[in-house]
DNA sequence: AAGTTCAACAACCGCGAGCGA
DNA sequence: TTCGCTCGCGGTTGTTGAACT
């Protein structure tokens, strides 16, 4: 059987939008509003699937759309944001308004990926490419162990194991089944109380708690509170401002 | 000037999630 | 509970223009 296609490709244009196509489409999202992307077309006139209606929308004809080069601003927070999120091009893009998802991708793979390699940055993992190819290096070997994951699993969320000695899986390295899933802790994830105000750190606003960026995960381990948990995160100038991951769906 | 390579970005495709019948 | 539809996301491909030989 498989899936239906998601429109009569017989009778849809395909590649590079013309102008005209672009007023139409303009002209009835400005009459109508966003939404129903499957009638838009034909109630538009357009010879074009909803889809393609769609991303035209949202990755060029909307208003709001900053056009234009990347600021310095800009780089250093989508490489802040991959870090914490990965490939999560919808969620960066919540966070830097006028940009869209196809954006930062495509610049991401044309600009910064260029530029982390030069600063010797390996744009996967955000570590330095020799500790990428140390690890690289490791995977390759004949002893496959989990050990350099666990350990920084350990450092990032928080976890401490009572045995150090993790079994190591010579068998199926891609074969992880150690999964864990588990409903957010309020323990993890409470946020840090302030001089009576609730403040977490950017890791945690994002929904990141077990991040290696996270700035108050050090009261869930049981050690006493750092100075970066006391002052909250100051990245680009969000210090002390309490962000809630939900804010980042901004359409 | 012509051919080739590379970078940039627009657009497409397949899949999964969410939702209502 | 199941099924089908729609939407949104992320990966990939195609096209175009600039730079280089």
């Amino acid at each position: 059987m498989g899936r239906s296609p998601c429109c009569e490709k017989a009778h849809t244009n395909k590649g590079a939008w013309t102008k005209e196509e672009d007023d139409r489409l303009i002209a009835y999202i400005r009459a109508h509003g966003e939404g129903c992307w499957r009638s838009l077309p034909k109630a538009a006139g357009l010879l074009r699937c909803g889809k393609s209606c769609r991303l035209r929308w949202i990755n060029y004809l909307r208003p709001d759309l900053k056009r234009g080069n990347f600021t310095e601003e800009e780089d250093e927070l989508i490489i802040k944001l991959h870090s914490l999120l990965g490939n999560k091009w919808s969620l960066i893009a919540g966070r830097l308004p006028g940009r869209t998802d196809n954006e930062i991708k495509n610049y991401w793979n044309t600009h910064i990926r260029r530029k982390l390699l030069n600063r010797g940055i390996d744009p996967a993992t955000h570590r330095p490419m020799n500790e990428a190819a140390a690890a690289a290096a490791q995977v390759e070997a004949t002893t496959i162990s989990f050990a350099a994951v666990k350990e920084e699993e350990k450092s990032t969320s928080g976890f401490s194991g009572k045995d150090t000695k993790i079994p190591v899986q010579e068998k199926c390295p891609d074969l992880n089944l150690e999964l864990r899933i588990s409903p957010p802790s309020h323990n993890q994830s409470e946020p840090l109380k302030s001089g009576g105000r609730v403040t977490i750190c950017f890791s945690c606003s994002l929904g990141v708690q077990n991040s290696k960026e996270c700035s108050c995960r050090n009261d869930s381990v049981g050690s006493s509170s750092s100075d970066s948990s006391a002052t909250g995160y100051d990245f680009l100038g969000l210090n002390g401002v309490v962000l809630d991951y939900r804010s980042l769906e901004m359409k």
